[in-house]
DNA sequence: CACAAACTGTTAGCATACAAACTAATTTGC
DNA sequence: GCAAATTAGTTTGTATGCTAACAGTTTGTG
């Protein structure tokens, strides 16, 4: 079992270390990590915008954090979910012209946005979760349930 | 073992067929394929971009595919690589401004533009080859060979 | 207190990425 | 042989996602 993949990775590391002559007949663009993982995102996108029309992933991830939360800043609320400072700001803008959010400036801090879920995000939210559950089901579909954990395990070890 | 994983299967196994009136206390983001997806690719984008600053993921993927098969149509070339038509031209038009890649009118079927690399963009996917390797490698670290194997034979299942 | 350092949010610029609508060219079906 | 369907490439619009630079605010330190 798993011969194939063996030998992949010893063709890698004989190529990474030795020099590379002839890269093209060595090189495997479909057996590389990233971009297979860039395959299975994709896949996902569709999965989620077909089960969940109304949100992106990254607007869901978004919502989820702050109704999780009650309220953070703009930035904090970024670094919850692994967005940077330059994107978290669309992604609130957008949230806050559907008004499922809101603002407010700290007192005690000019410099911060205090964000909190309205009562319609909340809603929103409340309604769009069991369909969140089904996108990451689905998304594992191919694999068994012992797979299911394992693969979970294995991903979240390269964060 | 993994009985915390085996548990959260649980919980959303049943949130998502029952009905979930609390979300916010049921629901983990951190926990979704999705979300930790997202986490994992940035993670690798950002050692792409810094083992090879000179191209980014898509567009290496584009040369390279193109050094192995010598030339291709440029829908084709985007097919090949799961990158839809809208995308690759983008992709393609910075490629030949860099000079990396030619493109010509097809005589037997107008409506084609064949790609192929120039002696440049050979190179340069020869140069950069080692590096591509070591970004897999970077990426897949915190693994064990083994976990390596496995985890690479599960994400291309959920391709 | 003064002032440098750090932090918050904003903006601009670039590069994916996808949907939808469009033109031109080719192939298919009858 | 010709209309219909398909295909190739383009364009527009929207949304991430990142870097870099910036202004205003707060904090830490001497």
């Amino acid at each position: 079992m798993n011969k194939v993949f063996h030998a992949i990775t010893e063709k890698q590391q004989d190529a990474a270390t030795a020099n590379a002559s002839d890269m093209t007949s060595d090189y495997q663009l479909e057996d590389q990590v990233g971009f297979i993982l860039r395959c299975v995102n994709q896949r996902h996108l569709s999965i989620f915008s077909r089960l969940i029309p109304d949100l992106t992933p990254t607007q869901f991830s978004a919502l989820a954090k702050l109704c999780e939360t009650g309220q953070a800043s703009q930035n904090e609320l970024g670094r919850m979910i692994a967005i940077d400072a330059a994107t978290i700001k669309g992604v609130v803008d957008r949230l806050k012209l559907r008004g499922l959010i809101s603002s407010e400036s700290q007192p005690s801090d000019l410099r911060r946005l205090i964000l909190k879920p309205t009562a319609e995000g909340r809603q929103l939210f409340e309604q769009i979760g069991a369909a969140a559950l089904k996108v990451s089901e689905e998304t594992l579909r191919p694999l068994s349930d012992k797979e299911r954990n394992l693969f979970i395990r294995l991903l979240m070890k390269l964060r």
